[in-house]
DNA sequence: TATGAATGAGATTTCATTCAT
DNA sequence: CATGAATGAAATCTCATTCAT
């Protein structure tokens, strides 16, 4: 299951995210790409125009490794309060081990033109909260007005800037991360009027 | 009041604003930022050591702008739930002119390792939040389980992320806006179990 | 009778031509040649060591077509004024169709050593008009002082270069052409002292 | 008067028709001609965006040193026939001298759309050798029926293309250039009908 | 013969930084 | 303090050529 099973186009973006994640976007050369690819400098271009071309790229990858965490943490049969909690603690996981990720992924988006997939690229993230949320209003656990699709946009943002307020900064947070968490739960909790 | 009335480093802050609103970070030379602040390239050098330096400084206006607005939006008279409707009123509003910055300083700060100013930055906007939320404690008129500082960041960052949603695109949404406000303070006055 | 029934060696000529008259010899690629002969990179290599080793190919193709067009324009049977009015008209014609092959010609046997080709490959055209001279000069039409073989050169130096400064320029200048022919016709026929 | 008293612009230009005429412009690279140029690699873009738009320049720079020949070997006082000799001379030597660059020169144009500058860079030589042409005519030494400004050009094409013919060859030829010259005179003598 | 993805040497180009004025 | 032409290290990017299929 190395790099080496990956095609050429998956080959650079896995070095891309590696060298990044390591070095930053500004810092980082074509040229460290393709040496951790494996791949010669021209090859690189056979598949993207040039550096930030990637980030589109990155961020999927990024939001389908989140979703398959997060759909691994959260159980199915458990209630929705608890699986709520599992939420929380799942895209703190994420956040942790891929904090500079958030941030690169941002940047890079930010940087170009391509901010207008981010949407897009979210798009399966906020279906499968969205989904939660509907079955959750059907179970009649949570307050009837809320909105599903806004919502699952506003639960993601909330406990992504929660995770990246702690996880920014490159320092090992544990103690923090665990209040913050549970302050988060509880904010959640409330405002989806859980009973 | 114009530029001419700056001083040269503040002159190259506000034209670093203006450049990196238009083209991005990673795309601005410092030849396009002495352009418009009106100087000489060496000149760039007496104030600021590197591009990337500049971030700091570019985020504490903003922060400080941010707060100015904010602060004007919500009257210190009226009820707190009131209040908090003026305070995503005026978060929206600062975003929507601008909302490029935003990603910018986070590109920006996360390109460096000024990252860990962050929270220095951020500080006067969250303890103007924080003391809010702590008078309304005192006033009985939220839940009393909230944690000032904490809740503090978990709304801005609930805010503005929901800001951001909006308008990242360029495109006018101001129905979408006006929509997601609203789920936004519904979903606030429920967090915070405002009575 | 379309680039189909070429042989891969002539739809590469063919193709090349196409591709240079476009956009000049510096700035096309041997991808771009490939690409309209409709054959691989590849392909290329097995009939041609290099983009410049095309130009004598090319130089032969076109100088053939001159030839071609020059003979057919050119009655048999007329007396010589006549003949020499329509050579002109004709080589006119040709640089009005062809006009950049001529630079490119020129420019691409003068970037190589393959410039020693020149006087082979325009041997025919040269040795058509010295024969031309030779029949006036025994008709005694021409003044017999003609080098018949130096002046050929002279005569298709004179109009090609009449004729570039008009074609050279893209802009249509049909009148200007016409002009030009004239006095070029006028000062050819003292140049022979046509009796 | 070395090449330190030029400036950066002129250094450049002198340097890259120095290098063109050794190796060729395709040959010919960036950092060879800032090499020959005494400046930095940086320094050749604060002047010239490529290489090929030098060629314009260097075409004015070549015009001028033929214009200058040609003024200094054909004297003011001798008789016209004489003059049309020294003339026919002069260009001949220059060609001998320069006969890389004239390629050069319409090989660079030709590569480019700065073609249309042509007709102004040769400008000031049509202009003397058609002022040359209408004292002729008022001192009624060629025939009447001469237009000066469309014959200048006739003249220069034929003679600049005889010229060719001999030097595009680099083996020296001084044997088949006298021959040539003679040939070109007498034609030349004859096209203007000289009394 | 024919292919075309991959190569990588080497070219172009950029731009942060310096420094003589 | 201020300048801005010049620098040149270091990046990007190109494209002729190869070679396994």
């Amino acid at each position: 299951m190395g790099g080496h099973t990956l095609n050429k186009k998956e080959r650079i973006i896995e070095a891309a995210i590696e060298v990044f994640r390591q070095q930053g976007i500004e810092k980082t050369k074509i040229s460290d790409i393709v040496k951790v690819a494996g791949i010669a400098q021209g090859t690189f271009y056979l598949y993207f125009p040039s550096k930030l071309s990637l980030m589109p790229a990155i961020a999927e990858v990024m939001v389908a490794k989140t979703l398959e965490i997060v759909k691994d943490r959260v159980s199915e049969n458990e209630p929705f309060p608890k699986r709520l909690d599992q939420l929380v603690d799942a895209i703190f996981e994420v956040n942790e081990e891929y904090h500079e990720i958030q941030a690169l992924i941002y940047a890079g988006l930010a940087s170009t033109e391509h901010l207008k997939n981010w949407e897009t690229v979210y798009a399966p993230f906020y279906e499968w909260i969205s989904d939660g949320l509907k079955q959750a209003i059907e179970d009649n656990v949570i307050r009837n007005s809320v909105n599903p699709e806004r919502t699952a946009r506003l639960v993601i943002g909330l406990v992504e800037s929660a995770a990246e307020q702690i996880y920014l900064y490159d320092t090992d947070k544990e103690d923090e991360a665990i209040v913050q968490k549970k302050e988060v739960k509880e904010f959640l909790r409330h405002a989806l009027s859980i009973k």
